[in-house]
RNA sequence: GUGGCUGUAGCUCAGUUGGUUAGAGUACAAGAUUGUGGAUCUUGUUGCCGCGGGUUCGAGUCCCGUCAGCCACCCCA
């Protein structure tokens, strides 16, 4: 029989390193949570309108990686490939708007199918967090200062901050056709790829790694000198409230997001040390998306970040995990089955009063027994065989200090009780 | 989707120019004290040598294919 395997590009969080997903996640709701944000949980699975019309016709991520699917009835469905469209789909759809800011976030599997690589997966876990309903420049900064502080409270410190503006519908498109005036003369001199962008979508070509390609954008003008006012004045609002949260950021004028919906406010957050993959964290500003998807004109910005590649991140400066929960008490009969059944019966009990407690069911030595409480890492021991039963006691043995006392059994499980929950 | 590297015990990895019953460390189990864990020592268990085909008297070792992981591209979190 051949074994069935997970499938190319998903992996399994087993149950030793769960705790690493566990942190990032609970962190985030504790952060997130201090600056007003709600939690709202959308379905893995949507109309693949949606991405076609949210995240744009053209990208890579709707010709060429998503999940598609026809139901039973023969809907048109997709694996959610990112968080924001869903989101958006359902604030319209219940009409989450109010006079303030809508503050949301989320956490769960996104799906792309990719050529899988370290810190690229098919199926990966984002979270991800919208801002909706104000275009002020100052939100920007917040949110870009929420990640930041993420990173730091996280306990990762090594983070660069990207940023770019992309500009609104009208002066992009201006800067499109700037740019292709530029560039049309020596299109052919571009590699294969960049000529495909050009028709495609020309500001993408900013992200070709190619020295040849790169020396002829340098030369081409750049988008942030070449937006409108409007933009210009909003961009420099965000780096005055980035630089009054004393944010470090680097401005990167190449840096074109893949997702069509941005408008003006790009940024990324780099670890570098990651290799290719080392993007932990992206996101901006979306102001025409809602309307886009059938609602008014209502701005709003948000990010998403890659929980795999946090771990990988913390996990080459070798971040100190928090241990996942310990064993208060370990139970130990040996020899009698009536030893057996009265600790068998106070593990219950224990369990019952909110105290973690484990038992032995296969009577083993109580060699063997001590050792797994050991392995368990229980913080204490009862040991009761038939000298102990014959006089009405237990053995308490701390496993730490390797003190052991006796214990009436009527005074046990109080003593214990009182020990653990003060 | 393109190019490259790798694939041997649960994990990390040896395995000589193809040669007989495939190794180490670690982990696991038992024992060294017939009722006491963490250290040390002893012993033991664990392998479709990723999968399929080919060359050969003989393949973990060579060749082809395939699958998977990794690296770069691409893309992106």
């Amino acid at each position: 029989m051949e074994k069935i395997k997970a499938v190319r590009g998903t992996k399994d969080i087993l149950p030793h390193e769960v705790n690493k997903w566990q942190f990032l996640e609970n962190k985030a709701r504790e952060i997130f949570s201090l600056y007003g944000y709600k939690e709202i949980r959308t379905p893995i699975f949507e109309e693949i309108s949606l991405f076609v019309r949210g995240i744009g016709q053209g990208t890579d991520i709707v010709r060429k990686e998503m999940y598609v699917f026809d139901d039973r009835k023969g809907r048109k469905l997709c694996l959610r490939p990112e968080g924001t469209a869903g989101v958006m789909r359902a604030f319209l759809e219940h009409n989450l708007a109010d006079n303030s800011i809508t503050k949301l976030f989320y956490t769960g599997p996104m799906f792309r199918y990719e050529r899988p690589q370290a810190g690229r997966y098919r199926q990966h876990t984002q979270i991800g967090v919208e801002a909706i309903g104000s275009a002020e420049p100052s939100l920007d900064a917040e949110v870009i200062s929420l990640v930041y502080n993420y990173f730091i409270l996280a306990g990762l410190e090594n983070i660069q901050v990207e940023l770019n503006s992309v500009g609104c519908e009208k002066c992009r498109g201006k800067y499109k056709d700037i740019l292709k005036e530029a560039l049309a003369k020596n299109v052919t001199a571009f590699c294969p790829d960049c000529q495909e962008r050009f028709n495609l979508n020309v500001l993408r070509m900013f992200d070709c790694k190619i020295p040849e390609c790169q020396n002829f954008l340098n030369e081409a003008p750049k988008i942030t000198d070449a937006i409108c006012p409007d933009c210009q004045a909003h961009l420099a609002e965000v780096k005055a409230h980035l630089d009054l949260l004393k944010i470090n950021y680097k401005m990167n004028p190449r840096l074109v997001r893949g997702l069509d919906y941005y408008t003006r406010t790009t940024f990324e957050i780099i670890f570098s040390s990651l290799g290719s993959q080392n993007a932990i964290a992206a996101g901006g500003r979306y102001d025409k998306l809602i309307h886009e998807l059938g609602g008014d004109e209502i701005p709003g910005i948000g990010f998403a970040m890659g929980v795999e590649r946090i771990v990988l991140a913390l996990d080459s400066i070798g971040k100190k995990w928090p241990e996942m929960s310990s064993l208060e008490v370990y139970n130990i009969a040996v020899g009698s089955q009536k030893a057996y059944e009265y600790l068998f019966e106070l593990t219950n009990k224990f369990r019952q009063s909110g105290i973690s407690c484990e038992i032995d069911h296969r009577q083993r030595s109580l060699k063997s027994q001590l050792k797994t409480a050991d392995k368990l890492k229980a913080k204490r021991v009862i040991i009761l065989g038939d000298q102990e039963l014959e006089k009405g006691i237990v053995l308490l043995r701390s496993m730490n200090t390797g003190v052991q006392r006796e214990i009436k059994f009527e005074e046990l499980f109080d003593l214990v009780k009182k020990e653990v929950l003060p």
